[in-house]
DNA sequence: TTGTGAATTACAATCGATTGCAATCTATTT
DNA sequence: AAATAGATTGCAATCGATTGTAATTCACAA
């Protein structure tokens, strides 16, 4: 396990009887380089092993090729889309991903976001976590006009505009609310995470509009709010089966949370879609399994990831703080069986 | 947006008269430094908003970090628990995780590998991609003795011992196999990916095991390989629709197939566990979503991750180069409605 | 042959933190 | 008071690559 140093410009220099800068230059072939010496350089750089030293580059030049990603889980369907999104575009620009989990905690993402700026990220790729109540924790990257894209979970922050990819949550919302009405429903139980959240809220918004629209009030009664998560569907038919009238139909805000609703509401001997029509969000591949299939908002991760690490790109290549802008992407609402209450 | 100049450690040098050095070994604590100034140093740091520059660190100790980790997929349940796992594990112990994927391909894999060793990782996670032959694209790695890691997707190399944490996949295979035997099985449909991989040569062979070990004979036409992706129910279904004599159970490397194999032969109209029963593999929460819920093998993806991390860790920390060993996790049938033929 | 501008290449400072070793200081002993 | 060991702190080199500016080279015109 012979340590051997490593190969440096030096080295190469000295081979080839040139200074360490016209090394330096070849190897990126710099135009002032001729190209009879930069195809010298770069031949006798590869033959010595010569492999650049990053730190050292990173030093001098004060970046870092590093795009820092933080959100709250990454065992999450939709999540690791949007990494993988992201990764792609990164890793197609030359830059790097340091991915961390917040775990749907400010606590831990203020952490992340220290260790993102002390590891000089050249910029930020950020969702939310559930209990973030605003953007301070931020103050870091925005003060320092380090490039920043908030996606999906965003917030706005008063002093700074910031960048963000997101979907019409609300109107995807009201779709999916809209869609249960028409399909006969009065009763719609809508189950929610943390509504700190901008997806909660502006989904909730939407469902309450389309029950305003349609002449319905809000029952707080029907407003469920609960993790989402694997447990999700357990606790909420337990609930319902206690209530005195009950829900004609569950509108929830993900997948996770429709799907073992579906599962519950069936053990439970509840027929759905007729006693109970099921909605869910985000279209992952579990819609599909769940009998009857999932009616769901299709939201595209994949695309998202891709978008939001195009545009942080893009803003770090521009000398000139970009023009902050919102992207909203298109959504669609995918009906299948578990909310045709008709035919 | 003023570029205010970072403080360094000179700047805390001049503003309490001491030199960077002492600066350099207050801010770690160094024992040489009397406490008295170690706690002004810091004390001062803070007020200053003094920030380590981690180039300069990392150039001068040679050191980044960081860990690396490349996976065939970011957007599948399992791998994402395992990296879940890891980024805990590596964040407690100060360490970053620089992420990549494979996409299942070798020469992405290289490129990968050559990234993370350009961006001096002091460790490497890796998990192979499905048509990966051997571990020559590792020599990079290997021959300088930077501490590796192989998780899940491993392979030997015939020069260098690698450390790796997995499952007793023939062991889980014959499990399997041995159960859906048990159930009365006798015409078990094998699906699995690539038998490049050791994951699905081993969980082959201990299917064949498993009939050997009962009498039969293994029958090539119906051992199937396939993608296991979200295509694979329909892909496998309609073969065996194809078959003369259709088989009695169907035993998939993966749950996404095994899944969508009990979709689709309900949609075909055969009975799952009757006419054939299905058996999976990793118990990914889909398993218990489908109907009948799935029999599989319990395959533990945050752990594998914090093992793996804590391994790498540990060797990273070693100044001798630490034995190869193999950590095999336990692995745990998990049985359910979709083999249960009995009863 | 000499001069001129363009094309190439070299010099030397710089980016911050770290570290072996030397220098200084402190307290204790004789 | 001087000597000495131990506790603290400072010096200066170093880690490699980058870059503004200076120096050199070259081709070609005068």
């Amino acid at each position: 396990m012979s340590v051997n140093r490593e190969v440096t410009i030096y080295d190469i220099a000295r081979e080839l009887g040139l200074s360490p800068s016209t090394i330096s230059r070849g190897l990126r072939s710099h135009p002032a380089i001729k190209d009879e010496t930069v195809r010298r350089i770069k031949e006798t750089a590869d033959s010595m092993g010569y492999q650049q030293n990053t730190f050292a580059s990173n030093l001098r030049r004060n970046r870092s090729n590093t795009i820092g990603v933080i959100l709250p889980r990454l065992s999450s369907s939709f999540q690791s889309a949007v990494i993988s999104g992201m990764e792609e575009v990164a890793a197609k620009n030359g830059y790097h991903l340091l991915i961390s989990q917040s775990g749907e905690s400010v606590e831990k993402e203020k952490v992340n976001i220290k260790t993102m700026y002390d590891s000089r990220a050249d910029g930020l790729l950020l969702s939310l976590a559930a209990d973030a109540e605003n953007l301070d924790h931020l103050e870091l990257f925005l003060k320092k006009g380090i490039p920043l894209v908030l996606f999906d979970r965003t917030k706005e922050h008063p002093d700074y505009e910031s960048t963000s990819v997101v979907i019409d949550n609300r109107k995807a919302g009201y779709d999916v609310t809209h869609h249960l009405i028409e399909q006969g429903c009065e009763r719609i139980l809508h189950v929610c995470d943390n509504l700190l959240s901008n997806v909660y809220t502006e989904r909730y918004d939407g469902y309450k509009d389309a029950l305003n629209e349609h002449g319905f009030t809000v029952d707080p009664d029907l407003v469920v709010i609960d993790t989402l998560d694997e447990g999700s569907g357990a606790r909420i038919v337990k609930r319902i089966q206690a209530m005195e009238r009950r829900p004609d139909a569950v509108f929830a805000a993900n997948d996770i949370s429709a799907v073992t609703v579906i599962c519950e509401l069936k053990k439970a001997g509840i027929m759905v879609p007729r006693e109970i029509a099921v909605a869910g969000f985000n279209n992952v591949h579990i819609s599909r399994v769940v009998e009857p299939e999932l009616t769901t908002m299709h939201y595209p991760g994949v695309e998202m990831g891709k978008v939001a690490a195009t545009m942080l790109i893009e803003m770090m290549n521009q000398d000139q703080p970009v023009v902050a802008r919102t992207i909203v992407m298109e959504h669609e609402l995918v009906i299948r069986g578990s909310s045709l209450k008709k035919r």
